[in-house]
DNA sequence: AAGTTACTAGAACGAGCGCTCTATTCAGCG
DNA sequence: CGCTGAATAGAGCGCTCGTTCTAGTAACTT
């Protein structure tokens, strides 16, 4: 995380690797030694740093996933002083990372999210908290730009749930236009609001 | 599928059996067993129809579901004459659904898609068809009420999309809001082209 | 009635899972 | 120097996975 930044850690390799292995092939789809191989570490590091086992590597990796997202998002936000232009923006920066990526790196919590429903594991709760902190970061935004508290809510309830399906629809059809047209769409949809 | 209907094949209740479970608990997180088992049939009696194996099975549960799932956006739409209210309708009857199932049965294909990314399995391909299929419901739907084509294309996109990230959003953070939000924002948006 | 096909039934196999366990290495310190 | 605790290393446990295989049963054909 810092600009000069040192060797990671092998705690830090285990996370990062991990998250990007759930973000992938989901939390089911990844196996523990899948992990501590391509980290560079070993089973017994794993269990080591994470005595919580599978469980609590994946909670660790997807709070780091969750909180990088919030990065990503909270730049692309300040980067236009016009909403409707900022969260087109948003649209076109993920289509832009999913086709670097081969149309593999997706949404980072969605995956581990749908496969834990119906446990109330921890996975849960991390996925639940990274989309309300992502709501959060849009609704500040429009708050910011003259929308009413309420507004503001919906519309980021809305922006965050169609960027989350128009990744996963871009994805399955390995384009980017499910993607462009939500950010053209969502853009004309907050046009409606600021010259209302 | 008859309205007469006779008691389910041994085929039908696998098929039925695996979709329920795939949309719930992912498809590698289903097992076949687990499948035979549910489906009141023995494991010989899944490789007697799905000599393929699992995916086999899986293709065939996926390609149900995404039939049945079109039937729901079909009826749900002709319902309506607006085409707002058309497609708000739909999020509050997948908000209905998914309430009533306790959260836990959303989209029957977003899960399986997720997991099967990298691989270029037919699983993928299922998918893939099953979305262009709800997308061209939309897109008729709305061409049917004056859309232009392309109009038509790039708006049932990204109603397709929104529906399919504020059901997940809505699961994982059991409440029908996501849903409902969507809805409203989308008839909003919707109206921007009728009104013009 | 005999023969053939469609289907049911479940034991068994190798592979891989998450996890535990013991052994070893290595740095810091009195 | 010897001690100590953190970190590394990987063999092995019990279990479940998808799949295969051999039998047994039911139903239709001739």
């Amino acid at each position: 995380m810092s600009l000069y930044s040192a060797p990671p850690s092998t705690r830090e390799r285990i996370v990062l690797v991990a998250a990007r292995l759930i973000q992938r092939q989901g939390y089911v789809g990844t196996g523990i030694k899948q992990i501590a191989g391509e980290a560079q570490a070993t089973l017994g590091s794993v269990y080591h740093f994470f005595p919580g086992g599978k469980e609590a590597v994946a909670v660790a990796a997807l709070r780091h996933a969750g909180k990088e997202f919030s990065w990503l998002l909270e730049d692309t936000l300040r980067g236009e002083d016009d909403p409707s232009a900022a969260v087109e923006a948003c649209a076109v920066e993920l289509a832009r990372g999913l086709r670097e990526s081969g149309w593999v790196d997706g949404c980072p919590v969605t995956a581990a999210a749908l496969e834990t429903l119906g446990t109330d594991s921890a996975i849960q709760q991390v996925c639940a908290e990274a989309l309300r902190g992502w709501e959060k970061i849009v609704a500040e935004k429009l708050r910011a730009c003259g929308f009413t508290d309420q507004d503001a809510r919906e519309v980021a309830t809305t922006v965050i749930g169609a960027l989350e399906g128009a990744e996963v629809t871009a994805q399955v059809s390995r384009s980017e236009e499910p993607l462009r047209a939500a950010g053209r769409q969502l853009a004309r949809l907050i046009g409606t609001y600021t010259q209302a």
